[in-house]
RNA sequence: GGGGGAGUGCCCGAGUGGUUAAAGGGAGCGGACUGUAAAUCCGUUGGCGCAGCCUACCUAGGUUCAAAUCCUAGCUCCCCCA
């Protein structure tokens, strides 16, 4: 029989496993033929800069790692050509080869931050392996085995169809191709966000068509954004990156707002489900404090991410900085050149725009808007005397990274 | 194959010849507040050493004293019928 807490701890996060009692039955089997579970996720490499949203499977796929089972990666270099359309409201780009070959490397370097690369505990497949060679014949079999009544259920097939908005035949192949995914790697159980339930459940009629038992399928949350509201995604700016600076992992972590504090620990971190329980019930009931509790958060994440030197590193530098106003230790040395000074002044949005970017509109706007000081003091003039810029901190805005240390000339 | 509609700033979206760097909303940024936030309030969001100048409403031409607005061609997207 499978341990029961350990399908608790495989079952936080998770939306739904279905069908019912199929983890649980699926441990069980793997127990009594002594092997391990193979656990499939699908990736699309289109998205070459993973953040924490695209991270929580990934962690949910790293605890069946720790637990002894396979995972096995599958990168849809192949898929990628038809451009999945989940949760698209419209179609969605097809990605050039040559694109989708880099975005796989990338992808699978940053998936290694949270993925045990241990051979015997994971298994790195491109579905071109298969889905290339298919003949117009193993298509047309592909194919028969669903109706378009049945695609067209999807709900976001069947939302843009009401909406009178095109969708493809290519599009309407996806959920088969990455439904045969399943047959071709034999998986277990296959993993994925809720929007995919759709593609996971054709991956259990594909199997049981070709013979084999169907696989269990889990749904994991969706990561809310640094907003606390929308999705984490790149194109709302609200999201936190894998290979972010880990100064600025921790503090856009601390700016989460406190009612997401517990979905972050639940897609985010390894915790037993017993042990989450107890954090919700601390929170809820005010024995913990959320500051606290964020930062932990913040500190754990890091440190799965990065190890603990950088997370430790990244604390101190958030705690001095932005709980005690102090100046960061290792301040970036800003250099003026001698064709800064005229008539003994610095203009500063001249020399801002060569230092921190943007443009020089910019940091005349914020200048004037007593956003940028020196030593904490405002900045009120835009041409500033040298005297009163060397040696002095500049810092702009409440972001650590627009900040450093004058130098003379 | 036939008919119709649309392309405006980061996004959505108003604007049909002049007072439009372009309403309104979202989002961002700066400030106050704070627990680091959130919420709220105020300010701000094309570039430029800026009380001024330059570039801008898909692209290229044209009409006009004056064009996001009119004309021509092109590009892209969408809908309907078959």
């Amino acid at each position: 029989m499978a341990d029961q807490r350990l399908i608790d701890d495989l079952a936080v996060g998770t939306v739904e496993v279905l069908p019912d009692g199929a983890l649980s039955a699926k441990l069980t089997a793997a127990e009594r033929e002594g092997r391990p579970l193979r656990v499939k996720l699908g990736v699309d490499p289109t998205a070459p800069d993973l953040h924490l949203g695209h991270t929580v499977v990934l962690n949910k796929l790293r605890q069946f790692q720790d637990a002894g089972h396979v995972a096995v990666l599958i990168i849809g270099d192949y898929t990628a050509r038809i451009g999945d359309p989940s949760g698209l409201s419209k179609t969605r780009p097809r990605l050039d080869p040559a694109v989708i070959d880099a975005n796989a490397r990338t992808y699978q370097e940053q998936a290694f931050h949270i993925l045990d690369p241990d051979p015997a505990r994971l298994e790195v497949r491109f579905n071109g392996e298969w889905l290339a060679t298919l003949t117009m014949e193993q298509l047309f079999e592909l194919t028969a085995t669903t109706t378009v009544a049945r695609i067209l259920e999807r709900d976001d097939f069947e939302k843009r169809f009401n909406a009178h908005q095109p969708i493809s035949m290519l599009e309407m192949l996806y959920p088969l191709a990455q439904g045969y995914d399943s047959v071709a790697v034999r998986s277990d159980i296959e993993l994925g966000g809720t929007e995919q339930k759709f593609n996971l459940f054709m991956g259990r009629d594909l199997q049981q068509y070709f013979g084999q038992q169907p696989q269990a399928i889990m749904t994991v949350g969706i990561l809310p954004g640094t907003d606390g509201v929308e999705r984490m995604s790149k194109s709302l700016r609200n999201y936190i990156g894998v290979t972010e600076d880990p100064r600025d992992v921790y503090g856009k972590v601390m700016s989460i707002p406190d009612q997401v504090i517990m979905t972050y620990f639940r897609l985010l971190t390894a915790h037993h489900a017993d042990e989450i329980a107890a954090l919700d019930a601390g929170l809820a009931g005010g024995a913990l404090n959320p500051r606290d509790l964020k930062a932990r958060l913040a500190r754990e994440i890091l440190t799965r991410l990065r190890g603990v030197e950088a997370a430790t590193a990244a604390e101190e530098h958030f705690d001095k900085v932005f709980r005690r106003h102090e100046a960061a230790d290792d301040l970036q040395e800003l250099a003026l050149v001698p064709g800064d000074l005229e008539d003994g002044r610095v203009f500063l949005p001249k020399v801002m725009e060569r230092w921190f970017g943007a443009t020089r509109s910019e940091w005349r706007r914020r200048i004037e808007q007593g956003g940028v000081s020196l030593d904490g003091e405002p900045v009120a003039e835009l041409a500033v005397p040298l005297a009163a810029l060397a040696g002095r901190r500049l810092k702009a805005g409440k972001s650590a990274a627009a900040q450093g240390l004058i130098k003379g000339l």
